[in-house]
RNA sequence: GCGGGUGUAACUCAGUGGUAGAGUGCAACCUUGCCAAGGUUGAUGUCGCGAGUUCGAAUCUCGUCACCCGCUCCA
């Protein structure tokens, strides 16, 4: 299940190859934020141009959209991201869970309060006031218990030595009734009630005032409903159409893990389709299999990918329906991306809100309704990861000299593939060679990402392109200059080597068919 | 947010109070006729950051930041 070894070397080879690095690394770095080098900017950019041509140039019902990442913040409260996103929470003192403070049910009993603890034997004494809450059915004996353990965790690891012996000091015990300043499941006093704020607050304008304040948004999605009048009227689409929106989210979330799986600032590429009521269930399924053949065509093959009808009570508030498509990260099986139904719950909360019609009108059946809306909804991020996780390889293979050693290999679909080509003069020092090299270098950059390479041994050159992922290898050498020694080009000049990536295997092709050949396999 | 671990060159890591190291990689040159070859030379370090203790700190103490693991969280 878990790989962290694998997960160490691929995080490694990012840095080390110029895909991912920490965001300011410099100053130490920002938890949750990464930024992407030369190749992984590259790679991500394949990502959302094939997720893009595929949305909206390979179809006729989807069109896109750029929207700001500011916006009023009646947006906000409109889609209920204001009250969901931020909740007044409490922590439990002993196991530190977090409750939701308007969610304490009121509870009667008796509070044990104590004004610290003490190890005799140190003249070790705390000073920190805890209480705990006995009701009416529960013991002392347990709440004694449970504050003890509530001082220990105060407790440097030095002083944890003589932690049998510490001791509660000044216990008083008072009767109360409805109190909600005690965790329900173990009595354990509750922390201050303290704002957890999922999205990003700021100002709009330099002054720094209550009513400028709006929020980084935490989802693309929203800038689609609120323009869905505006993109129905000028791309003249019928239901059922899709916007198709790439841009990046933010959210501020409590805990970011696993390199750029969750991260604070990230890019979504979500498409909300339109449809009428009652044919929700109909395009969810659909939206399922077209988004798997997409991860299919990128070279995340479906045997990889783990389909989650997610049940009702784990659904968000509106959503009618959702599968999670999770890939096995070697860190566990994580969410790739969502596809919810989301009813009309966004549409109906604008107008509402706006107090601006937001139905539509369908000519055929004369009917006026909210339409309804299906949400694919990828990380792109997640998605740049799951490709490097699928890619990376590691395959033994026997050397110059009989030995075995690692070749380490991404093994991307060539056209996601950040480097399509790699061409090398076979040596440095002759002339002739080198200049051949850069005639077809220059031919062929136009058309595809390149990289050229004259330095070092030509073996060393083809790994360095392996542990980028780089299809193809052009090699040109003196049979290109002198024509070809056997096989089919014999004796004809202007040939090269053409090696692949995979297989290691090497053909000689026509510097002339290059061009075609090299565009027919990056497609 | 809690607990545990880690932080030294681009990468992997050694270095237990006294001059900052290795392997790999990188760069230049030589050699080299196709899979990380050989040789010579070279560059790169605020030892994560900040305080403290000390004559002296990569090393000890405290704080802080980041990353990893386990919880927790993930509208």
């Amino acid at each position: 299940m878990a790989d962290n070894d694998r997960m160490e070397k691929i995080t490694s080879l990012c840095k080390r190859r110029g895909f991912i690095f920490q965001s300011s690394e410099i100053y130490g770095g920002l938890n949750g934020c990464w930024d992407f080098g030369p190749i992984g900017s590259e790679l991500k950019k394949n990502v959302k141009s094939h997720w893009w041509k595929t949305m909206t140039q390979l179809r006729d019902d989807i069109v896109g959209m750029d929207g700001s990442i500011l916006m009023n913040r009646s947006v906000w409260k409109a889609s209920g991201h204001e009250d969901t996103f931020s909740d007044p929470l409490v922590e439990c003192m002993v196991t530190n869970k977090r409750l939701r403070a308007d969610q304490i049910p009121p509870q009667d009993g008796t509070i044990l309060s104590f004004k610290g603890a003490t190890i005799p034997d140190q003249s070790l004494t705390i000073e920190k006031a805890f209480s705990v809450l006995v009701q009416p059915d529960g013991s002392e004996k347990k709440a004694r218990k449970l504050a003890l353990q509530y001082y220990r965790q105060q407790l440097t690891s030095s002083q944890k030595e003589n932690q049998d012996q510490l001791t509660l000091i000044d216990e008083t015990s008072s009767p109360v009734e409805g109190t909600t300043s005690y965790n329900p499941e173990n009595g354990s006093q509750l922390s201050e009630p303290r704002e957890f704020n999922l999205m990003f607050k700021t100002y709009v304008g330099p002054v720094e005032d209550e009513k400028n304040i709006t929020y980084l948004r935490p989802e693309t999605a929203q800038a689609i409903f609120v323009q869905f009048k505006n993109v129905l009227e000028v791309s003249r689409k019928k239901l059922p159409f899709g916007i198709a929106q790439i841009g990046k989210a933010f959210r501020n979330e409590i805990n970011p893990r696993n390199f750029i799986f969750r991260s604070r600032e990230f890019e979504q590429m979500e498409v909300e389709f339109f449809i009428p009521p009652g044919e929700g269930k109909v395009w969810l399924d659909r939206w399922l299999e077209e988004r798997l053949s997409w991860y299919e065509s990128i070279g995340i093959p479906r045997s990889k990918i783990h389909v989650l009808d997610v049940p009702e009570e784990d659904r968000a508030h509106y959503s009618g329906g959702t599968y999670d498509l999770e890939y096995e990260f070697p860190f566990g099986i994580q969410e790739l991306e969502g596809i919810a139904y989301r009813t009309d719950y966004d549409l109906k909360k604008h107008q509402a809100a706006s107090g601006k019609p937001l139905e539509y009108f369908d000519e055929e059946t004369k009917e006026r309704y909210i339409p309804h809306v299906v949400e694919p909804s990828a990380g792109v991020d997640r998605t740049v990861l799951a490709l490097l996780c699928e890619a990376f390889d590691e395959e033994t293979v026997v050397n110059d000299k009989g030995k075995e050693e690692v070749r380490t290999v991404l093994r991307f679909a060539p056209s996601i593939a950040p480097v399509k080509v790699g061409i090398f003069p076979l040596l440095k020092n002759k002339p002739e060679l080198v200049e051949k090299a850069k005639t077809v270098a220059n031919h062929l950059r136009s058309l595809m990402p390149i990289f050229y390479d004259e330095a070092g041994a030509i073996g060393r050159r083809y790994r360095r392109q392996d542990e980028i992922g780089t299809p193809f290898g052009i090699t040109i050498d003196f049979e290109t200059l002198e024509g070809a020694a056997d096989g089919p080009y014999a004796g004809q000049k202007d040939t090269v080597t053409l090696r692949h990536r995979d297989s290691m295997q090497q053909e000689r092709i026509p510097i002339a068919d290059l061009a075609s050949h090299l565009l027919q396999a990056i497609q």
